[in-house]
DNA sequence: AATGAAATCGACCAGCA
DNA sequence: TGCTGGTCGATTTCATT
């Protein structure tokens, strides 16, 4: 760990976590040559990262469309001020069945709200569970018609500047 | 597959997509174990999951934050609309570093980006970089304060009422 | 969908830089 | 602290019923 309380990360581990968050079922052998490093330093390091919480869970990608979600909403939610229960609110609207994020923002809007229904049906149902909480005061919806790259991966996304930053602990 | 060209997945499949979306890490035996399978049912129901692109990848989730990554970033991108060069915009937007998701809306705004940087600065320069795309109009960015839930699942966030139109195959 | 056998893989170790 | 190479046990995988 640095001075920063962030772990130390170098570009082996950059190497190892951008091949991993893109396909974790690689086996070890293959892993290592590619990197060209052992078979257990590469074990090695892959259980640190794990420790070190930089890798939170190796998990299966769900393909929405493959079960009926098709449709993606985005609804900004602005609250009562006074009444300053964003937290719960905030909660609240994360348990509604099909929100899959919600943001508290600093702009105009208090909340904005990301969630994946079948059908225009539920999507109403959505959207009147969310003005249904207490202290939620205005909505407004977006219907998203085409989202490019399903999965976001961190690593993938990250420039080389942003890479170096972090493999020299420079910030 | 249904005749909507959707695999057809049951009760059995909805329960491992959840476990092995929450943690792939887990071995057959005890996910037999905790579904009352045999093992090589849940072998053959994982392996057909993914040859019908119902789970599209195995992957390590990486924290954004570990990395330094602690901005998170919403822009309303509005583009002139005479130019027709939606699909191309769409693409530069994705491919900007830094960038996680990009929504096409069909709002007032036009697209909805959505990134992680790790400082001001690199915040600036992705929003300069955002309104130099040929075709690009006007944005508004909105710094997040805070994010509930950070890895999206998908089946996860599913109703019971959504679940059942998968299992049923009534959408 | 279950069985059991064969192949493969990941975990671990002692030793080393 | 991080790496090597090798071994052993566990686990996946597959042919067969």
């Amino acid at each position: 760990m640095d001075h920063n309380d962030r772990p130390d990360i170098d570009e082996t581990d950059v190497a190892i976590l951008k091949r991993v968050e893109r396909d974790a079922d690689v086996n070890l052998a293959d892993l290592a040559a590619e990197l060209e490093l052992s078979k257990s330093a590469v074990h090695y390091r892959l259980t640190k990262l794990k420790d070190e919480d930089v890798i939170t869970s190796i998990s299966a990608d769900v393909d929405p469309l493959a079960l009926g979600l098709e449709m993606v909403v985005i609804t900004e939610v602005s609250v009562a001020h006074e009444s300053g229960y964003a937290d719960e609110i905030g909660h609240a609207l994360a348990e509604i069945d099909g929100v899959f994020q919600v943001y508290y923002t600093m702009g105009d809007v208090d909340f904005i709200v990301h969630s994946r229904v079948q059908n225009r049906e539920q999507m109403n149902d959505l959207i009147d569970e969310i003005v249904t909480i207490d202290g939620v005061n205005e909505t407004a919806s977006t219907f998203v018609m085409k989202e490019l790259q399903t999965n976001p991966k961190t690593v993938a996304n990250m420039s080389t500047e942003m890479i170096e930053n972090v493999v020299d602990g420079t910030e």
